[in-house]
RNA sequence: GCCCGGGUGGCGAAAUUGGUAUACGCAACGGAUUUAAAAUCCGUCGACUUAUGGUCUUGCCGGUUCAAGUCCGGCUCCGGGCACCA
């Protein structure tokens, strides 16, 4: 063993170590319990950031812990390859996306090397690849065939000088972000999944996810949204009914008005004979298409001039179109009762519209004064007429069967999910496997022409998807009638392939198939899956909608696939910037950047390194390419190496929390790897080690195996429930401090500190495996530490013979005090009531009570 | 705007089921070692105070309880998501 810590030489060897021996490769063993942990693949953008490293560093932690168990672990690493980044770096660099995203893919692979990850790479994929995508291309025509999927037109941002459909990430501030054009809503026939057939089961199996963080769950349960209420019809003359829905009937009666989308038929034809109107709907075309933008723009509306028919009075109410309805949503038209819904009684407000109270509050000591705001409460009705009187659950059922009597309405179950429209009008994706026949209409590409193959060798001007113009691609027959036809150019969200490759590593060898049941039954579903909580809803969501369609189609028999999910928090960085001359900010990268402090620590400026002269500090955000803040991965594994980074990563916060990067946080680290070495090389200096004879420790050496023993249960905890791996690491560590003030040379203290010392390597393995892999072998072991087994804990060694008790008066610490851990109740209110410093707080005082938690502390009530 | 989180020393954080607030680490300060520096080792480290002790302290205001960082109500600030970024 070297006396000096050399991780560069050290990981070069256990990394080589593990290559050589296919240590991460795993096959099907029915003999052996399996564990599957997956972290989320990369999109290959060029290097790893750290958020990457953050990630795959848990998922090692959780895989190399797993396989200490004695599991059959699997875990595998891929690319998400498609995507809207490579379409812009083949723009700005002139380079084909493919192949920008292959070489992507090759360099970010020897980083993930380099860090030890160990992945079974034989199962590696990458999304754009075509032995892939086609089976995404088969079963979009399986679903074609089980009427889950339709067509129908749905609005994008359209960019009316580029020509080109823009992502809501593209649009700033209402404008292309190339062009700088006004951006349009325009509707384009696009391709759509019936998730909505599944909201229910989505919904329901929610339920079943009990290792799922609840906050993911909260989310997912309101993003679908399962309302119960009641669809009811307003009559209009010369045009029909106007259809909308509500979750609060009982309110009905306090409609002053009823509002429609712009884009509503209606509203089309009230606008051919109105030109104020025209211009309105017009003007509703220039907002983006992010239900952020909707929600907080500016209400507007425009009188249509025309009535609607109240289903229960007859009375006639004037129809409105609003900017804040949506069209894709519902049936683009709502009732509106200003009385009772804040965004109402504020449209109202402004355009001087009816306002009517039909709620009285449950409580009659409640005032309510809709002068003031719109009264949201369910309650008792009044001004209702034959309803008057009635509270929200009996009105409710009495107004929907009068309307269900009078064939105005039906109660029925919304949600506020929307089926998932699939269709991208971009180049780098999965062909949409879709032949568009002018005689026999759109049909799905038959089984033997797949895959679609998407074409890579493309001209890249910067507008449009480049085999939208290719005519080779294009020109196809029609497998109906056989004349000619065209393939679909659209691409499929790249949500799809995210949606289901956890499944193809579990079956990746499968050639003729996109699943071999068996194989993926094995691993499925997930034990363990780590992402960003950026992922809350959608990948998450559509993901467990595939796996209920591969169920359906018999591809998987579970009914979710992951078990257990940790999304772990983002990491960040200090920022610096500069104002520009146009009032913007140029942002300094913080290793440009020399900070000053003061004599706590704290940051009172900072200068650039180039000039000295001052930038501005703007606190901590996420790194990112904007902020320009981000630290390269690799900068710090040359530096440092990698066991010195994952044990940064893992211990500066818990998973879920952001994680605040920090030099000196990292010095500290690798620092505690040093120390941590010299006390084992400073151990193993000293010669052979006895055997660790329980029966004749001391006090001292007691301690120190009890010490052992405590960590082990620790950390065990920490890994395997709690999933807290800074506490785990700081665990071993107050381990180490105990090791390290220990001063016993012999033989029985040599063979405690051994002990504790491989129980460390042990604990540690997971986080720091390259250092582990080194130490390991030197104290002595001939097999690697990867065949380890997980340290056991000696209950024995826990016993302690007294424990110390606190003692309060009034709920504040007094005293503390140290009694036989088998004393009972009584002995330890005696001894806690007899206590010097307790007693100048009881004298003279009445005691009321005296509560006692066993092992723990007395609290002594006392008054006057 | 809506949904979901979070706020604890100078800083990252710990306190797991309501029971000792500040474990572990960073920074800072003092000392040892050194010709010197780095590295290393030892020590101090929430605030105030009349100091073997006491008072206060977990974003703000209020409540429940013998006991609240933890539970409840109201605010505030910061972050994530909002369906075409991935």
């Amino acid at each position: 063993m070297n006396e000096q810590y050399q991780p560069q030489k050290l990981e070069a060897q256990a990394q080589q170590y593990w290559i050589d021996n296919q240590s991460f490769k795993v096959e099907e063993d029915s003999s052996k319990e399996t564990f599957y942990c997956l972290s989320m693949f990369p999109y290959p953008s060029g290097r790893l950031h750290m958020g990457h490293v953050r990630n795959y560093t848990i998922g090692d932690v959780v895989s190399r812990y797993q396989r200490m168990q004695g599991k059959n672990v699997l875990q595998p690493m891929g690319w998400d390859a498609f995507g809207l980044p490579a379409e812009n770096a083949a723009i700005k660099n002139n380079v084909a996306p493919a192949k920008w995203t292959y070489e992507n893919i090759e360099y970010m692979k020897t980083q993930l090397g380099s860090l030890g990850f160990g992945y079974d790479w034989d199962r590696e994929l990458a999304t754009c690849h075509p032995q892939y995508y086609r089976w995404e291309q088969w079963f979009f025509t399986k679903l074609m065939a089980k009427g889950l999927v339709y067509k129908k037109e749905a609005e994008v941002n359209w960019d009316p000088v580029d020509q080109t459909v823009l992502a809501n990430e593209q649009v700033i501030d209402g404008r292309g972000w190339r062009s700088g054009a006004l951006v349009e809503r325009k509707k384009i026939p696009q391709w759509f999944l019936k998730i909505t057939d599944y909201a229910d089961q989505l919904l329901d199996d929610l339920d079943k996810l009990e290792h799922w963080p609840e906050q993911v769950r909260t989310m997912q349960r309101n993003w679908i949204g399962r309302s119960e209420g009641v669809e009811l019809n307003f009559h209009v003359d010369g045009y029909g009914d106007l259809e909308v829905f509500t979750t609060r009937p009982d309110t009905l009666m306090g409609v002053t008005y009823v509002a429609v989308a712009a884009q509503h038929p209606l509203a089309l034809q009230a606008a051919e004979k109105n030109p104020q109107l025209t211009a309105f709907i017009g003007e509703c075309k220039n907002i983006k298409m992010a239900e952020a933008d909707m929600a907080t723009m500016e209400k507007k509306g425009m009188a249509l001039g025309i009535e609607a028919v109240h289903p229960l009075t007859g009375k006639k109410v004037p129809v409105w179109t609003a900017n804040f309805v949506l069209m894709d949503y519902g049936s683009g038209a709502v009732m509106s009762v200003p009385g009772h819904d804040q965004r109402d009684w504020e449209f109202a407000h402004k355009y001087d519209l009816p306002i009517k109270q039909v709620i009285r509050s449950l409580d009659p000591a409640v005032e309510v004064d809709i002068d003031k705001e719109a009264f949201t409460d369910k309650g008792v009705l009044v001004n209702s007429g034959k309803y008057s009187d009635l509270e929200f659950d009996v009105a409710f059922k009495m107004i929907a069967s009068d309307l269900e009597a009078n064939n105005k309405g039906k109660v029925t179950v919304n949600y506020r999910l929307r089926d998932w429209g699939v269709s991208r009008q971009r180049y780098w994706g999965t062909p949409i496997p879709v032949i568009n026949c002018d005689s026999c209409g759109p049909l799905p590409t038959p089984e033997e022409q797949l895959p679609v193959v998407l074409p890579v060798d493309v001209e890249f001007d910067g507008i449009g998807s480049p085999i939208k113009k290719m005519e080779s691609f294009i020109n196809t027959t029609c497998p109906k009638c056989g004349g000619a036809a065209e393939r679909e150019t659209d691409t499929f969200d790249t949500f799809m392939e995210s949606s289901w490759y956890y499944a193809r590593y579990a079956s990746r060898s499968t050639e003729n198939a996109m699943l071999d049941p068996d194989k993926a039954n094995y691993w499925l579903p997930v034990d363990q899956y780590i992402g960003g909580i950026e992922h809350a809803i959608l990948h998450l969501l559509y993901s467990r909608f595939y796996h209920k369609l591969l169920r359906d189609e018999g591809l998987v028999s579970s009914d979710e696939p992951y078990r257990r999910l940790l999304c772990q928090g983002m990491v960040l960085a200090e920022t610096f910037y500069r104002e520009t001359e146009r009032g913007g900010q140029d942002w300094i990268a913080p290793t440009d950047v020399n900070v000053q402090t003061d004599d706590k620590g704290r940051i009172t400026g900072a200068t650039h390194q180039h000039d000295d002269e001052p930038v501005i500090y703007a606190g901590m955000s996420k790194m990112s390419k904007s902020k320009n803040n981000g630290i390269d991965p690799q900068v710090m594994i040359d530096l440092y190496g990698a066991d010195t980074v994952r044990l940064f990563m893992m211990f500066a916060a818990p998973p879920e929390q952001s994680l605040e990067w920090s030099d000196t946080g990292v010095e500290g680290a690798n620092r505690y790897l040093r120390r941590f070495w010299r006390l084992a090389f400073d151990h193993l200096q000293a010669g052979p080690v006895d055997a660790l004879d329980v029966a004749s420790l001391n006090e001292k050496q007691q301690e120190v195996r009890r010490k052992t023993h405590e960590t082990i249960r620790k950390v065990s905890d920490d890994l395997e429930r709690r999933q807290t791996f800074n506490t785990a690491i700081a665990g071993v560590m107050e381990l180490s401090n105990t090791v390290s003030r220990f001063v016993d040379a012999s033989p029985q203290g040599r063979a405690v500190v051994q002990e504790a010392l491989e129980a460390a390597t042990l604990l540690l393995a997971p986080i720091t495996p390259h250092i582990c892999h080194e130490l390991w072998a030197a104290l002595g072991h001939e097999d690697n530490v990867l065949a380890a087994s997980w340290p056991t804990v000696d209950e024995s060694a826990l016993i302690r013979s007294s424990i110390e008790i606190v003692v309060q008066v009034n709920g504040k610490l007094r005293a503390k005090m140290e009694v036989p851990a088998d004393a009972d109740r009584d002995h330890v209110q005696q001894v806690a009531l007899a206590n010097e410093n307790v007693m100048r707080f009881t004298d003279g005082k009445t005691i009321r009570k005296v509560i006692v938690v066993p092992q723990k502390l007395v609290n002594i009530v006392v008054s006057g």
